[in-house]
DNA sequence: ATGAAAGCGCTAACAC
DNA sequence: GTGTTAGCGCTTTCAT
């Protein structure tokens, strides 16, 4: 590390131009440089002359609104709070990335806070949300119960995604998880009868509960009894992931020969052994659920249930929208349906 | 995709309790409830009778503050901006992570924004952030000239990171481009005499220019002359990775010998070309700036210049955080030294 | 030990 | 057409 020093010197802080500071200069009142710098001049027929002076004076001044002030009054922030577990997920980096634009796009501002899979560090964060005055949420929350959200849900709109509480009435946006990896796993099992594990988080959030469901239907359905020796929980870091496939190995003397990967994430981990210890070019089979553009560069081929996170998103932001609007909306709880990749050899056909 | 319609009803919008109500309340006037719930009771010698009952209504209510009239006289609004191209970069995913944590555990929000390397769009967002009033800003710019930020400086607390403009006194925090790249370029330039391509962004922004600089250097300490059409530009979007990479093979007839890849973001479209084209048995000697933790299970073994993140992400906060304390700070500009990360066969050992 | 009042910057209802 | 005014929810000085 190295340092330059220049002659930087101390921010002077100018202070910026207010809008009592345009109407002065131009000579009106605060209300009418409101309204013409509002853009509602024709509304309220303000004459020519006089908005195109209130115009150049902020203009000429690099006038910026404050949110704050304009928030105060019209109880709206303009913001949306988005709740992640990490943003290095590259599924939560993608579904964030697009609900920053469309965010951007509709005016309003994209508030992120991240979770790190710490329920305590949620209701933190949250609760910081709500007093930004975010004008809604979307959470992909860690929670086992919806209680919290239920509560903010009768403040302002919520809408939970990725993964959703058992029953919960709230609004949600996941992909369906079941059927797609019951598909995944039953087409693999057919030619990995005697052994296919399974790797989750924790036990009792709605991904590794579905994507568990998923993974025993397809068992079942390819007529592969399980074990249920087969089944390792932990949590959705990266470290934990490797941590599992770890003992796993150590437990099994070799790598599994088939095994199903409940998330990127975890992934991340299972892969970081493998490199670790040569197993890259080792036979296992390996699927997971979520896909990442770097596996079609991979020497091992893993099969995936992909996400799509741009509908992800954009389905996210049109109900939070419509909640906004208290617009009533018919369907609160939307399942898209993720794709099915295929990588290994057997099925790199199938389209 | 499929709905699922629940009896979820319309937004009640119950109204937020606020501090005159928590005043009624307790009887007690708004002065007394605010001092009491921003902890400075003692100060003001408030009786402790009368704090409990503050805070009892307070709890009892689930009062929340509302940041926005708290910074509309304070005018400061516990917010730091964050410019970025895009947060599906690995790295700018990485460092808004990092960034996220240190402002939530020192009581502030993290804004993100993503230009999507597009100027205009840049600009947007940072008026954005300004009139959002954020504190101070982060900014990985793709502007040519700091002449916005300079003008921006003069009224908040900037800092470039990642990204400079040439000769800038602007705060900056970046990793060291140019001796990194040429070592790692030198070292294969080796063995790689008669060939040796470079793949960079947009020509004229420091993460090219310095990154070339490095790269020309590197070849030149190898003693191998450097051939112009080695050079490819384009912009940092993987889309254009696998554009120039399609077309430098287009012009060859076959894959180059030896590549050098300005980024994380083009490698990727590099990568993808490779696996569409079963090119990534082929011996090609790929080196990049930027790392990314699959890189450790590709096949193809890519030897690179990592930058640590976390490190980049604590130097920018910290030094905003000096600035927006108006602490004189002895250096505005610091340079990361970046770890080179061998994984090719013949540097593999090298620690 | 507590309260009254001014004001942060802005919007919107209502006057003139 | 344009100005006056009353807040939005909070902090802070100054009285009491």
């Amino acid at each position: 590390m190295s340092f330059r020093t220049t002659e930087y010197g101390a921010v002077k802080k100018t202070k910026r131009i207010t809008i009592s500071g345009i109407a002065e200069l131009a000579g009106v009142s605060k209300s009418t440089a409101s309204q013409v710098l509002n853009g509602h001049s024709k509304k309220f027929r303000i004459s020519d002359p006089t908005r195109d002076r209130v115009l150049a004076v902020a203009a000429e001044h690099h006038y910026q609104p404050s949110i704050h002030a304009r928030s105060l009054n019209v109880t709206r922030s303009f913001t949306l709070g988005l709740v992640v577990p990490e943003m290095t997920n590259y599924g939560f980096a993608a579904c964030s990335n697009e609900l920053e634009t469309l965010c951007r796009e509709n005016g309003m501002q994209l508030l992120i806070a991240c979770t790190d899979e710490n329920t305590s560090q949620e209701t933190m964060v949250v609760n910081n949300l709500i007093q930004r005055q975010v004008d809604g949420l979307i959470v992909a929350s860690s929670m086992l119960s919806d209680a919290e959200y239920v509560k903010i849900s009768q403040q302002l709109p919520v809408v939970l995604f990725d993964r959703h509480m058992q029953d919960t009435q709230l609004p949600i946006v996941v992909c369906e998880a079941i059927e797609s990896s019951a598909e995944l796993v039953s087409r693999i099992a057919q030619t990995q009868r005697d052994e296919f594990y399974f790797l989750g988080g924790q036990p009792r959030i709605s991904p590794t509960r579905d994507r568990l469901a998923g993974y025993q239907l397809g068992l079942q359905r390819a007529g592969v009894s399980l074990d249920p020796d087969w089944i390792v929980y932990g949590n959705y870091h990266p470290s934990s992931g490797y941590e599992m496939f770890a003992q796993l190995c150590a437990r099994l003397g070799r790598p599994p020969k088939a095994l199903f990967v409940a998330s990127c994430g975890l992934m991340e981990g299972v892969l970081r052994y493998m490199s670790q210890h040569q197993l890259l070019e080792s036979d296992i089979h390996l699927c997971s659920f979520d896909d990442h553009y770097l596996y079609d560069s991979l020497s091992v081929k893993i099969d995936t249930v992909a996400q799509d996170c741009g509908e992800l998103a954009m389905h996210c932001f049109s109900m939070i929208s419509d909640l906004m609007n208290e617009q009533p909306i018919a369907q609160t709880q939307c399942f898209l349906t993720p794709k099915l990749h295929w990588r290994s050899r057997h099925f790199s056909q199938i389209k």
